[in-house]
DNA sequence: ACAACTGTATTAGTAATATAATACAGTCAA
DNA sequence: TTGACTGTATTATATTACTAATACAGTTGT
């Protein structure tokens, strides 16, 4: 089952873009199984205090990438497999390592410093 | 001295933001040292292909950050302090290590898993 | 059947981002 | 001094992101 409680905005990303990456990784994480109903648009606007719209544009997208499936009227769900799953999976963890090793690098961090940087933060 | 041959655009992110982050991990590596000369608006947005108004952004905003100097008619240069550059270095590693942590945690992984994670993408 | 929910669509408006085309005055090296 | 560069400023325009207010038709549980 998907969850919102621990989605928080990040400025300067689009939040539709963020509703879809969240969703993203509780499909890779398994929070998020095949058949899946998700919040309707007006309960998660409602829930996260943004437009309907947003979620709208969100949920359109996810539904193009195959991930979704909604009819008219009845509730929203994940359509997933086994395929699709790994797809994401490797998708987002690639771009999440390159993002912050390229970061940490340009900033002169050898990888032991990085390394133990994010060993510090995880608690 | 600044350089910009390893900024690559990442979508979503306003160009002058990443700009202004860009040149904030130079300052952090050492590779933007006080008093440097920073490529004029109109040579820089000719390099990245943006406007000139988008890296006047950038700028105006590095100054009021008290991290670049302007004069009219003058090249702009770097004015940096050790205290500066260390307030610097702790906002972007934060930034940086409590982003990836939260978005690996949130796929399922452990601290182990992350750890290799970022050790195989390094290389 | 009916009420309360769904998804979908439309129109309008605002703010932020970025482009485009200028203009003007200050700095600096030849 | 002169010319080529600086920073700064202005106005206009387009696009995107997001909000706001509706409307309509399909579905579901009672």
């Amino acid at each position: 089952m998907i969850t919102f409680e621990t989605f928080i905005t990040e400025e300067g990303i689009p939040i539709y873009l963020q509703i879809i990456r969240h969703i993203k990784r509780g499909i890779v994480s398994g929070a998020v199984v095949h058949g899946d109903e998700v919040p309707s648009r007006r309960v998660l606007s409602a829930l996260l205090g943004v437009n309907p719209n947003t979620i709208q544009k969100a949920y359109a997208i996810l539904e193009e990438e195959g991930l979704m499936e909604s009819r008219s009227g009845a509730k929203s769900t994940m359509c997933l497999s086994e395929e699709k799953v790994a797809t994401v999976r490797q998708q987002l963890l690639e771009s999440d390592a390159l993002s912050v090793v390229g970061a940490l690098k340009q900033m002169g961090l050898s990888k032991e410093e990085a390394l133990t940087l994010i060993d510090s933060y995880w608690e």
